[in-house]
DNA sequence: CGTGAGGTTGAAATGAGTCAACAGCTGTGG
DNA sequence: CCACAGCTGTTGACTCATTTCAACCTCACG
């Protein structure tokens, strides 16, 4: 049982192994979190990040009347307050969506491991990059996009990001969450998530049954959301470090593309 | 006339003056771009970075219909396309909302600096967990808050923001952008953000004249919209690198908790 | 003096929210 | 083993914020 992160960075980086053992070292200390718990609250002073190895999660933002939005999820693979590194607050909260496993790394090791291997630097603001660009293309769902739209957006996202940490196959992925999670992340109230969805399984395009969501015509629904992968940005980042050349191989065996 | 980049990291973080000439010095070749003509288009490929030195200028993303989202607006001192260090394309465009003067930084120059200053470098990745931190914000605000709501934080947002660079006094800014633009930031229709403003102006609290906006009644703003600048982190980064010692105080004499 | 971009207005249409009730399921404690 | 409580999902009727459409106005600019 591998820790996802390591799974995705070897996928989508040119970590060294040297870099992911070091990593999946870092993340050996994990912590069970009880669902509807919060990983950590809104304002809180970051003394670690947080890495999601099993369970969802979601950042949340609260209105005092008791709006909620959820400008992100998390899902195993993801780390849920990369910002944490930088800034002396984070102003939104992370809440375990369902029971989470996480791992958690002092920040003063996260600076150690940057600083033994910029790559693994790079790795983390790579990271955040992605991060952003996800932020950027929710922007425009929770802007101008139309509900269905908007959910059919999300469900091709779940499934491409979950797909990348090995947790959906034949366009099938476990959905653990209320229709109220869906309706704070996609700005929609609950009744009208549950009529879209409706809307969706009536047109026969998925199936939702025990909290496993079945993708049945993908192209039909990417066509709806206006869906392209790119900006998930799964084929990894621009290089920029020089990698120390490792342990000299046969004539260029290089493992991996 | 300074760079406000500069200004703004002067005020915000711990750099040197080393550091901040190093930047201002890189900063030297600008560019002079056209109102309503693109800084770089949907899809670049980044080969450099570009900082808002004059002039306003917004992130967008287009639907195939035409629908347009703006999920972020930079103002002098903001940097236009940070993601652009590390991922190998950027899936929004960048366009000049008026004429802008922005300084072009060839990523290789960039690199460079980066590496001889981690100060710079950490100055730069915590610009851009700012700009995260504003993303997330915005989110309650599409997904959330009620068209006044949302109008009114966007004016409080870019108060402080243009404060911090010395644009703004007297809870008076120029705002020299069309009602469109504001519409496809805050995910509203050119027509309601007519209306939005009116019912603003109508109940004495802004006044729009030529393009300058005044916040006569500040405290009833910032109570519409909720408004709590912490999200800007004006306050700066913590503490990061270990900054080489500076010419040697008083025993213990640090000035900033 | 014409032209076009940006702003303003009114009326009608509509997507999504709200409210309220109920159904189904799960876990819990008696 | 059952009864109950509470959460989640579902449904219908109604309301309302916001959009759409279309016209018109103003002003800057060539």
């Amino acid at each position: 049982m591998m820790n996802p992160l390591v799974t995705r960075l070897r996928t989508l980086t040119s970590l060294t192994e040297d870099d992911l053992q070091l990593l999946a070292r870092a993340c050996g200390l994990t912590l069970g979190v009880a669902a509807r718990t919060d990983i950590h609250p809104e304002g809180y002073r970051p003394d670690s990040l947080h890495i999601l190895v099993e369970g969802w999660a979601a950042r949340f933002k609260l209105l005092p009347d008791g709006r909620r939005q959820i400008p992100a999820v998390f899902v195993p693979g993801d780390v849920c307050d990369l910002d944490g590194l930088l800034l002396k607050r984070i102003h939104s909260g992370v809440c375990a969506l369902t029971a989470c496993t996480v791992a958690v790394l002092p920040l003063t090791q996260v600076r150690e491991l940057m600083d033994r291997s910029p790559a693994i630097r790079e790795a983390i603001w790579w990271l955040q990059c992605v991060e952003n660009a996800v932020s950027a293309e929710w922007s425009i769902g929770l802007g101008r996009r139309s509900a269905d739209e908007r959910m059919a957006h999300l469900l091709c996202e779940l499934l491409v990001r979950l797909s990348t940490v090995g947790l959906s196959s034949e366009n099938r992925y476990p959905l653990p969450v209320t229709q109220a999670d869906l309706g704070d992340a996609l700005g929609l109230s609950t009744v009208h998530v549950n009529r879209t969805l409706q809307e969706l399984r009536g047109r026969g395009l998925i199936s939702l049954e025990g909290r496993w969501l079945t993708i049945h015509d993908y192209d039909a629904v990417k066509a709806i959301a206006g869906f392209d992968s790119d900006y998930l940005h799964i084929e990894g980042p621009r290089p920029m470090v020089e990698r120390h050349a490792p342990a000299r191989l046969g004539p260029d065996a290089s493992v991996e593309g």
